[in-house]
DNA sequence: AGGCTAATGACAGCCACTGACAATTGACAA
DNA sequence: TTGTCAATTGTCAGTGGCTGTCATTAGCCT
Protein backbone atom coordinates (compact mmCIF):
# COMPACT_ATOMS: atom_id res chain seq x y z
CA UNK A 1 0.00 0.00 0.00
CA UNK A 2 1.06 3.48 -1.08
CA UNK A 3 2.07 6.11 1.78
CA UNK A 4 -0.93 8.12 -0.72
CA UNK A 5 -2.86 5.00 0.59
CA UNK A 6 -1.89 4.75 3.92
CA UNK A 7 -2.64 8.50 3.99
CA UNK A 8 -6.08 8.43 2.65
CA UNK A 9 -7.06 5.18 4.86
CA UNK A 10 -6.01 7.63 7.66
CA UNK A 11 -8.19 10.64 7.15
CA UNK A 12 -11.13 8.41 6.25
CA UNK A 13 -11.09 6.66 9.17
CA UNK A 14 -10.44 9.62 11.47
CA UNK A 15 -13.21 11.37 9.61
CA UNK A 16 -15.86 8.55 10.58
CA UNK A 17 -14.39 8.55 14.31
CA UNK A 18 -14.31 11.95 14.63
CA UNK A 19 -18.06 11.79 13.00
CA UNK A 20 -19.10 8.98 14.84
CA UNK A 21 -17.57 10.69 18.47
CA UNK A 22 -19.16 13.36 17.97
CA UNK A 23 -22.79 12.20 16.46
CA UNK A 24 -22.52 10.04 19.72
CA UNK A 25 -21.90 12.68 22.43
CA UNK A 26 -23.52 15.63 20.42
CA UNK A 27 -26.25 14.77 18.47
CA UNK A 28 -26.37 14.28 14.85
CA UNK A 29 -28.76 17.58 13.83
CA UNK A 30 -26.15 19.27 16.68
CA UNK A 31 -23.02 17.86 14.65
CA UNK A 32 -22.06 20.48 11.84
CA UNK A 33 -19.84 18.89 8.75
CA UNK A 34 -17.54 21.69 9.55
CA UNK A 35 -17.37 20.40 13.45
CA UNK A 36 -16.26 17.09 11.89
CA UNK A 37 -14.03 18.68 9.47
CA UNK A 38 -12.14 20.74 12.22
CA UNK A 39 -11.70 18.04 14.50
CA UNK A 40 -9.49 15.85 11.82
CA UNK A 41 -7.88 19.53 10.56
CA UNK A 42 -9.04 19.03 7.30
CA UNK A 43 -11.67 21.31 5.28
CA UNK A 44 -15.18 20.65 4.77
CA UNK A 45 -14.89 19.83 1.35
CA UNK A 46 -12.68 16.77 1.86
CA UNK A 47 -15.02 15.67 4.31
CA UNK A 48 -17.51 15.48 1.57
CA UNK A 49 -14.92 14.24 -1.25
CA UNK A 50 -14.63 10.67 1.49
CA UNK A 51 -18.39 10.78 2.87
CA UNK A 52 -21.56 11.19 0.37
CA UNK A 53 -22.92 13.33 3.00
CA UNK A 54 -23.07 13.48 6.99
CA UNK A 55 -25.65 10.72 6.52
CA UNK A 56 -22.83 8.61 5.39
CA UNK A 57 -20.66 8.69 7.87
CA UNK A 58 -23.54 7.83 10.18
CA UNK A 59 -24.42 4.61 8.39
CA UNK A 60 -21.27 3.20 7.12
CA UNK A 61 -20.67 0.81 10.04
CA UNK A 62 -24.03 -0.75 9.92
CA UNK A 63 -23.39 -1.05 6.41
CA UNK A 64 -20.79 -3.95 7.29
CA UNK A 65 -23.49 -5.43 9.18
CA UNK A 66 -26.17 -5.44 6.40
CA UNK A 67 -23.23 -6.85 3.46
CA UNK A 68 -22.30 -9.57 6.57
CA UNK A 69 -26.36 -10.64 6.55
CA UNK A 70 -26.86 -11.12 3.14
CA UNK A 71 -24.08 -13.32 2.62
CA UNK A 72 -24.86 -15.37 5.55
CA UNK A 73 -28.34 -15.73 4.23
CA UNK A 74 -26.70 -16.81 0.71
CA UNK A 75 -24.65 -19.37 2.38
CA UNK A 76 -27.18 -21.28 4.16
CA UNK A 77 -28.37 -24.79 2.89
CA UNK A 78 -30.87 -24.88 0.52
CA UNK A 79 -32.95 -27.50 2.14
CA UNK A 80 -33.92 -24.90 5.10
CA UNK A 81 -37.62 -23.75 5.07
CA UNK A 82 -36.83 -19.69 3.82
CA UNK A 83 -37.71 -18.18 7.56
CA UNK A 84 -35.13 -21.03 9.43
CA UNK A 85 -32.87 -19.84 7.20
CA UNK A 86 -33.26 -16.06 7.21
CA UNK A 87 -33.84 -16.85 11.28
CA UNK A 88 -29.85 -19.02 11.38
CA UNK A 89 -28.31 -16.71 9.05
CA UNK A 90 -29.11 -13.56 11.58
CA UNK A 91 -28.71 -15.10 14.55
CA UNK A 92 -24.97 -16.71 13.22
CA UNK A 93 -23.49 -13.23 11.24
CA UNK A 94 -24.06 -11.74 15.07
CA UNK A 95 -21.49 -14.24 16.05
CA UNK A 96 -18.76 -12.27 13.63
CA UNK A 97 -20.11 -8.74 13.42
CA UNK A 98 -18.47 -7.23 16.38
CA UNK A 99 -15.03 -8.85 15.20
CA UNK A 100 -15.68 -6.85 11.72
CA UNK A 101 -17.04 -3.65 13.37
CA UNK A 102 -13.83 -3.77 15.98
CA UNK A 103 -11.14 -3.69 12.91
CA UNK A 104 -12.86 -0.29 12.16
CA UNK A 105 -14.27 1.37 15.57
CA UNK A 106 -14.86 0.45 19.04
CA UNK A 107 -18.06 -1.51 19.37
CA UNK A 108 -19.02 0.37 22.13
CA UNK A 109 -18.63 3.69 19.99
CA UNK A 110 -21.09 1.75 16.88
CA UNK A 111 -23.91 1.16 20.08
CA UNK A 112 -23.65 4.43 20.63
CA UNK A 113 -24.15 5.76 17.39
CA UNK A 114 -26.52 3.23 17.34
CA UNK A 115 -28.96 4.45 19.45
CA UNK A 116 -28.35 7.99 17.92
CA UNK A 117 -29.68 6.59 14.73
CA UNK A 118 -32.91 5.07 15.98
CA UNK A 119 -33.97 8.34 18.18
CA UNK A 120 -32.65 10.80 15.59
CA UNK A 121 -35.95 11.36 12.93
CA UNK A 122 -33.82 11.69 9.45
CA UNK A 123 -31.65 9.23 10.40
CA UNK A 124 -34.82 6.70 11.51
CA UNK A 125 -36.14 7.16 8.46
CA UNK A 126 -32.66 6.61 6.23
CA UNK A 127 -32.38 3.36 8.49
CA UNK A 128 -35.80 2.21 7.22
CA UNK A 129 -35.22 3.04 3.92
CA UNK A 130 -31.53 0.87 3.48
CA UNK A 131 -33.60 -1.96 5.29
CA UNK A 132 -36.43 -1.50 2.42
CA UNK A 133 -33.97 -2.05 -0.06
CA UNK A 134 -31.97 -4.93 1.81
CA UNK A 135 -35.30 -6.87 2.03
CA UNK A 136 -35.33 -6.32 -1.70
CA UNK A 137 -32.43 -8.44 -2.46
CA UNK A 138 -32.96 -10.89 0.74
CA UNK A 139 -36.33 -11.78 -1.20
CA UNK A 140 -34.36 -12.44 -4.62
CA UNK A 141 -31.92 -14.46 -2.45
CA UNK A 142 -34.92 -16.37 -0.98
CA UNK A 143 -36.77 -16.91 -4.64
CA UNK A 144 -33.98 -17.68 -5.92
CA UNK A 145 -33.12 -20.53 -3.22
CA UNK A 146 -36.60 -21.80 -3.79
CA UNK A 147 -36.77 -21.93 -8.03
CA UNK A 148 -39.64 -19.02 -8.09
CA UNK A 149 -40.16 -16.03 -9.86
CA UNK A 150 -39.95 -12.46 -6.96
CA UNK A 151 -42.49 -11.01 -9.23
CA UNK A 152 -44.55 -13.49 -9.96
CA UNK A 153 -45.21 -15.37 -6.89
CA UNK A 154 -45.80 -13.16 -3.89
CA UNK A 155 -44.77 -15.11 -1.09
CA UNK A 156 -40.64 -14.97 -1.01
CA UNK A 157 -41.68 -11.10 -0.44
CA UNK A 158 -43.56 -11.54 2.13
CA UNK A 159 -41.49 -14.04 4.45
CA UNK A 160 -39.02 -11.56 4.16
CA UNK A 161 -40.78 -8.68 5.00
CA UNK A 162 -42.84 -10.89 8.30
CA UNK A 163 -38.40 -11.26 9.29
CA UNK A 164 -37.46 -7.50 8.65
CA UNK A 165 -40.49 -6.44 10.36
CA UNK A 166 -39.67 -9.00 13.66
CA UNK A 167 -35.90 -7.76 13.41
CA UNK A 168 -36.88 -4.07 13.02
CA UNK A 169 -39.22 -4.84 16.13
CA UNK A 170 -36.03 -6.01 18.00
CA UNK A 171 -33.48 -3.08 17.27
CA UNK A 172 -35.86 -0.60 18.34
CA UNK A 173 -36.53 -2.52 21.74
CA UNK A 174 -33.05 -3.22 21.92
CA UNK A 175 -31.86 0.46 21.58
CA UNK A 176 -34.31 1.93 23.44
CA UNK A 177 -33.54 -0.85 26.72
CA UNK A 178 -30.29 -0.60 28.61
CA UNK A 179 -29.01 -4.52 27.48
CA UNK A 180 -26.68 -3.16 24.31
CA UNK A 181 -24.80 -6.67 24.78
CA UNK A 182 -24.53 -8.56 21.48
CA UNK A 183 -26.00 -11.42 23.43
CA UNK A 184 -28.98 -9.51 24.76
CA UNK A 185 -30.17 -8.60 21.32
CA UNK A 186 -29.89 -12.58 19.73
CA UNK A 187 -31.89 -13.35 23.03
CA UNK A 188 -34.37 -10.41 21.83
CA UNK A 189 -34.32 -11.73 18.23
CA UNK A 190 -35.13 -15.54 19.28
CA UNK A 191 -37.46 -14.76 21.67
CA UNK A 192 -39.69 -12.74 18.91
CA UNK A 193 -39.30 -15.05 15.96
CA UNK A 194 -40.29 -17.74 17.93
CA UNK A 195 -44.18 -15.95 18.72
CA UNK A 196 -44.53 -15.54 14.82
CA UNK A 197 -46.23 -18.36 14.51
CA UNK A 198 -48.43 -17.66 18.20
CA UNK A 199 -49.13 -14.16 16.70
CA UNK A 200 -50.54 -15.39 13.87
CA UNK A 201 -52.70 -18.03 15.73
CA UNK A 202 -56.40 -16.81 15.64
CA UNK A 203 -56.86 -16.82 19.17
CA UNK A 204 -54.56 -15.27 21.34
CA UNK A 205 -55.97 -16.13 24.72
CA UNK A 206 -54.69 -19.40 25.08
CA UNK A 207 -51.51 -19.48 26.75
CA UNK A 208 -49.41 -16.30 27.20
CA UNK A 209 -46.09 -15.45 26.56
CA UNK A 210 -42.88 -14.27 28.40
CA UNK B 1 -65.99 31.43 8.67
CA UNK B 2 -63.79 35.07 8.45
CA UNK B 3 -62.99 36.39 5.39
CA UNK B 4 -59.57 35.84 7.20
CA UNK B 5 -59.84 32.48 7.46
CA UNK B 6 -60.96 31.75 4.64
CA UNK B 7 -58.29 33.22 2.43
CA UNK B 8 -55.58 31.27 4.92
CA UNK B 9 -57.37 28.24 3.51
CA UNK B 10 -57.28 29.46 -0.19
CA UNK B 11 -53.77 30.27 0.21
CA UNK B 12 -52.92 26.95 1.71
CA UNK B 13 -55.01 24.56 -1.04
CA UNK B 14 -53.18 26.55 -3.21
CA UNK B 15 -49.82 26.23 -2.32
CA UNK B 16 -50.65 22.33 -1.24
CA UNK B 17 -51.79 22.06 -5.25
CA UNK B 18 -48.73 24.11 -6.78
CA UNK B 19 -46.54 21.90 -4.46
CA UNK B 20 -48.14 18.78 -5.39
CA UNK B 21 -48.47 19.64 -9.23
CA UNK B 22 -44.99 20.51 -9.66
CA UNK B 23 -44.02 17.37 -7.53
CA UNK B 24 -45.99 15.33 -9.87
CA UNK B 25 -44.97 16.86 -13.46
CA UNK B 26 -41.22 18.42 -12.68
CA UNK B 27 -40.39 16.04 -9.41
CA UNK B 28 -39.92 16.43 -6.20
CA UNK B 29 -36.07 17.53 -6.09
CA UNK B 30 -36.31 19.63 -9.09
CA UNK B 31 -38.82 21.32 -7.57
CA UNK B 32 -37.66 24.39 -5.22
CA UNK B 33 -40.10 25.97 -2.47
CA UNK B 34 -39.06 29.31 -4.62
CA UNK B 35 -40.79 27.42 -7.42
CA UNK B 36 -43.63 26.37 -5.66
CA UNK B 37 -44.29 29.85 -3.58
CA UNK B 38 -44.03 31.94 -7.01
CA UNK B 39 -46.88 29.47 -8.59
CA UNK B 40 -49.07 30.63 -5.73
CA UNK B 41 -47.23 34.57 -6.04
CA UNK B 42 -46.39 34.37 -2.09
CA UNK B 43 -42.97 34.90 -0.09
CA UNK B 44 -41.09 31.76 0.80
CA UNK B 45 -41.23 32.80 4.16
CA UNK B 46 -44.90 32.31 3.41
CA UNK B 47 -44.81 28.53 2.53
CA UNK B 48 -42.92 27.75 5.96
CA UNK B 49 -45.78 29.04 7.84
CA UNK B 50 -48.48 26.75 6.10
CA UNK B 51 -45.70 23.61 5.94
CA UNK B 52 -42.98 22.64 7.82
CA UNK B 53 -40.98 21.86 4.89
CA UNK B 54 -41.27 20.79 1.53
CA UNK B 55 -41.85 17.36 2.57
CA UNK B 56 -44.75 18.23 4.60
CA UNK B 57 -46.77 19.28 1.51
CA UNK B 58 -45.93 15.97 0.04
CA UNK B 59 -47.51 14.20 2.48
CA UNK B 60 -50.24 15.70 3.40
CA UNK B 61 -52.98 13.80 1.74
CA UNK B 62 -51.48 10.49 2.22
CA UNK B 63 -51.57 11.49 6.40
CA UNK B 64 -55.08 12.09 5.80
CA UNK B 65 -55.69 7.75 4.71
CA UNK B 66 -53.66 6.80 7.37
CA UNK B 67 -55.91 8.38 9.82
CA UNK B 68 -58.72 6.65 8.18
CA UNK B 69 -57.16 3.63 8.11
CA UNK B 70 -56.47 4.27 11.84
CA UNK B 71 -60.04 4.78 12.71
CA UNK B 72 -61.51 1.69 10.43
CA UNK B 73 -59.31 -0.51 13.09
CA UNK B 74 -60.41 1.15 16.00
CA UNK B 75 -64.08 0.68 15.01
CA UNK B 76 -63.56 -3.25 14.04
CA UNK B 77 -65.93 -5.55 16.42
CA UNK B 78 -63.76 -7.02 19.26
CA UNK B 79 -64.79 -10.25 18.28
CA UNK B 80 -62.65 -10.38 15.15
CA UNK B 81 -58.96 -11.67 15.18
CA UNK B 82 -56.24 -9.36 14.71
CA UNK B 83 -55.13 -10.24 11.48
CA UNK B 84 -58.70 -10.88 10.33
CA UNK B 85 -59.52 -7.09 11.91
CA UNK B 86 -56.57 -5.12 10.39
CA UNK B 87 -57.60 -6.65 6.90
CA UNK B 88 -61.43 -5.77 7.03
CA UNK B 89 -60.32 -2.33 8.22
CA UNK B 90 -57.79 -1.59 5.09
CA UNK B 91 -60.32 -2.96 2.57
CA UNK B 92 -62.96 -1.43 3.96
CA UNK B 93 -61.39 2.40 4.42
CA UNK B 94 -60.35 2.54 0.64
CA UNK B 95 -64.03 2.81 -0.18
CA UNK B 96 -64.13 6.19 1.81
CA UNK B 97 -60.97 7.05 0.96
CA UNK B 98 -61.27 8.65 -2.69
CA UNK B 99 -63.71 10.65 -1.65
CA UNK B 100 -62.06 12.39 0.99
CA UNK B 101 -59.00 12.92 -0.47
CA UNK B 102 -61.33 14.31 -3.67
CA UNK B 103 -62.62 17.21 -1.47
CA UNK B 104 -58.55 18.26 -1.14
CA UNK B 105 -57.40 17.69 -4.44
CA UNK B 106 -58.40 15.36 -7.38
CA UNK B 107 -57.51 11.84 -7.15
CA UNK B 108 -55.62 11.53 -10.17
CA UNK B 109 -53.28 13.85 -8.63
CA UNK B 110 -52.34 12.29 -5.62
CA UNK B 111 -52.02 9.34 -7.37
CA UNK B 112 -49.37 10.60 -9.58
CA UNK B 113 -47.46 12.30 -6.20
CA UNK B 114 -47.90 8.95 -4.70
CA UNK B 115 -45.11 7.73 -7.56
CA UNK B 116 -43.23 10.23 -6.68
CA UNK B 117 -42.81 9.50 -3.34
CA UNK B 118 -42.56 5.94 -3.94
CA UNK B 119 -39.30 6.43 -6.30
CA UNK B 120 -37.88 9.45 -4.56
CA UNK B 121 -35.04 8.51 -2.18
CA UNK B 122 -35.82 11.20 0.39
CA UNK B 123 -39.61 10.49 0.16
CA UNK B 124 -39.53 6.76 0.38
CA UNK B 125 -37.61 7.35 3.89
CA UNK B 126 -39.95 9.65 5.04
CA UNK B 127 -42.82 7.14 4.02
CA UNK B 128 -41.23 4.23 5.52
CA UNK B 129 -40.74 5.95 8.87
CA UNK B 130 -44.00 7.19 9.26
CA UNK B 131 -45.33 3.84 8.77
CA UNK B 132 -43.22 2.67 11.18
CA UNK B 133 -45.54 5.33 13.83
CA UNK B 134 -48.08 3.83 12.22
CA UNK B 135 -47.78 0.29 12.93
CA UNK B 136 -46.94 1.20 16.35
CA UNK B 137 -50.52 3.09 16.91
CA UNK B 138 -52.03 -0.12 15.42
CA UNK B 139 -49.97 -2.13 17.66
CA UNK B 140 -51.32 -0.36 21.08
CA UNK B 141 -55.06 -0.61 19.32
CA UNK B 142 -54.36 -4.22 19.40
CA UNK B 143 -53.06 -4.88 22.25
CA UNK B 144 -56.36 -2.94 23.59
CA UNK B 145 -58.69 -4.86 21.65
CA UNK B 146 -56.47 -8.28 23.04
CA UNK B 147 -56.56 -7.02 26.63
CA UNK B 148 -52.38 -7.10 26.02
CA UNK B 149 -49.91 -5.27 27.15
CA UNK B 150 -47.54 -3.96 23.82
CA UNK B 151 -44.25 -4.02 25.86
CA UNK B 152 -44.80 -7.43 27.70
CA UNK B 153 -46.50 -9.34 24.92
CA UNK B 154 -44.07 -9.22 21.44
CA UNK B 155 -47.19 -10.66 19.38
CA UNK B 156 -49.23 -7.00 18.86
CA UNK B 157 -46.61 -5.73 17.14
CA UNK B 158 -45.12 -9.18 15.41
CA UNK B 159 -49.09 -9.26 13.89
CA UNK B 160 -48.47 -5.38 12.86
CA UNK B 161 -45.44 -5.70 11.41
CA UNK B 162 -46.17 -8.56 9.17
CA UNK B 163 -49.48 -6.48 8.35
CA UNK B 164 -47.68 -3.58 7.83
CA UNK B 165 -44.87 -5.50 5.56
CA UNK B 166 -47.68 -6.80 3.69
CA UNK B 167 -48.84 -3.37 2.70
CA UNK B 168 -45.47 -2.24 1.85
CA UNK B 169 -45.14 -4.61 -0.87
CA UNK B 170 -48.21 -4.31 -1.94
CA UNK B 171 -48.17 -0.41 -2.05
CA UNK B 172 -44.65 -0.76 -3.72
CA UNK B 173 -46.03 -2.83 -6.42
CA UNK B 174 -48.91 -1.30 -7.19
CA UNK B 175 -47.47 2.34 -7.50
CA UNK B 176 -44.72 0.50 -10.31
CA UNK B 177 -47.37 -0.72 -12.29
CA UNK B 178 -50.16 0.23 -14.57
CA UNK B 179 -53.10 -0.07 -12.78
CA UNK B 180 -53.09 2.87 -10.76
CA UNK B 181 -57.29 2.30 -9.59
CA UNK B 182 -58.49 1.60 -6.42
CA UNK B 183 -59.98 -1.41 -7.33
CA UNK B 184 -56.33 -3.15 -8.52
CA UNK B 185 -54.96 -1.81 -4.96
CA UNK B 186 -57.85 -3.62 -3.56
CA UNK B 187 -57.36 -6.70 -5.14
CA UNK B 188 -53.80 -6.84 -5.02
CA UNK B 189 -53.53 -6.43 -1.13
CA UNK B 190 -56.14 -9.15 -0.62
CA UNK B 191 -54.11 -11.72 -2.78
CA UNK B 192 -51.10 -10.87 -0.80
CA UNK B 193 -52.99 -11.46 2.42
CA UNK B 194 -54.19 -14.16 1.43
CA UNK B 195 -50.64 -15.71 0.65
CA UNK B 196 -49.58 -14.93 4.28
CA UNK B 197 -50.91 -18.20 5.68
CA UNK B 198 -48.84 -20.18 2.32
CA UNK B 199 -45.78 -18.16 2.51
CA UNK B 200 -45.16 -19.62 6.50
CA UNK B 201 -45.33 -23.01 5.67
CA UNK B 202 -42.34 -24.84 5.54
CA UNK B 203 -43.19 -26.49 2.09
CA UNK B 204 -43.30 -23.70 -0.67
CA UNK B 205 -42.93 -26.75 -3.39
CA UNK B 206 -46.98 -27.85 -2.01
CA UNK B 207 -49.10 -25.89 -4.96
CA UNK B 208 -48.31 -23.10 -6.96
CA UNK B 209 -49.27 -19.70 -6.43
CA UNK B 210 -51.42 -17.29 -9.26
C1' DA C 1 15.64 16.20 -10.33
C1' DG C 2 11.56 17.08 -12.73
C1' DG C 3 7.29 16.20 -14.86
C1' DC C 4 2.72 13.92 -14.00
C1' DT C 5 -1.31 13.06 -11.40
C1' DA C 6 -4.06 12.67 -7.41
C1' DA C 7 -5.51 14.97 -3.09
C1' DT C 8 -6.51 19.11 -0.89
C1' DG C 9 -7.94 23.87 0.15
C1' DA C 10 -10.17 28.13 -0.91
C1' DC C 11 -13.96 30.29 -2.89
C1' DA C 12 -18.39 31.00 -4.79
C1' DG C 13 -22.95 29.57 -5.14
C1' DC C 14 -27.60 26.82 -4.62
C1' DC C 15 -31.24 25.32 -1.72
C1' DA C 16 -33.86 24.25 2.62
C1' DC C 17 -34.97 26.41 6.56
C1' DT C 18 -35.18 30.00 10.63
C1' DG C 19 -35.33 34.34 13.34
C1' DA C 20 -36.35 39.19 13.55
C1' DC C 21 -38.58 43.24 12.25
C1' DA C 22 -41.44 46.15 9.54
C1' DA C 23 -45.48 46.73 6.56
C1' DT C 24 -50.03 45.37 5.51
C1' DT C 25 -54.66 43.89 6.16
C1' DG C 26 -58.73 42.08 8.23
C1' DA C 27 -61.50 42.25 12.87
C1' DC C 28 -63.95 44.66 16.09
C1' DA C 29 -65.49 48.30 19.18
C1' DA C 30 -66.42 53.10 19.93
C1' DT D 1 -66.92 55.24 9.81
C1' DT D 2 -62.91 55.35 11.91
C1' DG D 3 -59.32 54.13 14.92
C1' DT D 4 -57.04 50.52 17.37
C1' DC D 5 -55.42 45.86 17.91
C1' DA D 6 -53.85 41.54 16.28
C1' DA D 7 -52.91 38.42 12.70
C1' DT D 8 -50.71 37.75 8.08
C1' DT D 9 -47.28 38.63 5.14
C1' DG D 10 -42.87 40.28 3.01
C1' DT D 11 -38.08 41.45 3.44
C1' DC D 12 -33.66 40.67 5.02
C1' DA D 13 -30.03 38.38 7.03
C1' DG D 14 -28.00 34.20 8.43
C1' DT D 15 -26.98 28.96 9.11
C1' DG D 16 -26.02 24.45 7.42
C1' DG D 17 -25.73 20.81 3.86
C1' DC D 18 -23.87 20.15 -0.40
C1' DT D 19 -21.58 21.00 -5.27
C1' DG D 20 -18.60 22.92 -9.01
C1' DT D 21 -14.36 25.14 -10.11
C1' DC D 22 -9.71 26.23 -9.96
C1' DA D 23 -5.30 26.87 -8.03
C1' DT D 24 -2.02 24.66 -4.88
C1' DT D 25 0.18 20.95 -2.73
C1' DA D 26 2.16 16.51 -2.24
C1' DG D 27 3.16 11.77 -3.41
C1' DC D 28 4.67 8.95 -7.56
C1' DC D 29 7.52 7.41 -11.24
C1' DT D 30 11.08 7.78 -14.71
Amino acid sequence: MNLRERKKQRTRDALLRAAMELFATRGYEETTVDDIAAAVDVSQRTFFRYFAGKEEAAFYVPRLAETQVVEAVRARPPGEAPLEALRRAVLESWDTISETIEEIVPVELHMRVYRVIESTPALLAAHLRRAAELEEELARIIAEREGLDVDADPRPRIVVALFGGVIRVTERLWSAGDDLSLEGMRQLTATYLDQVGPALAGNWRTGQSP
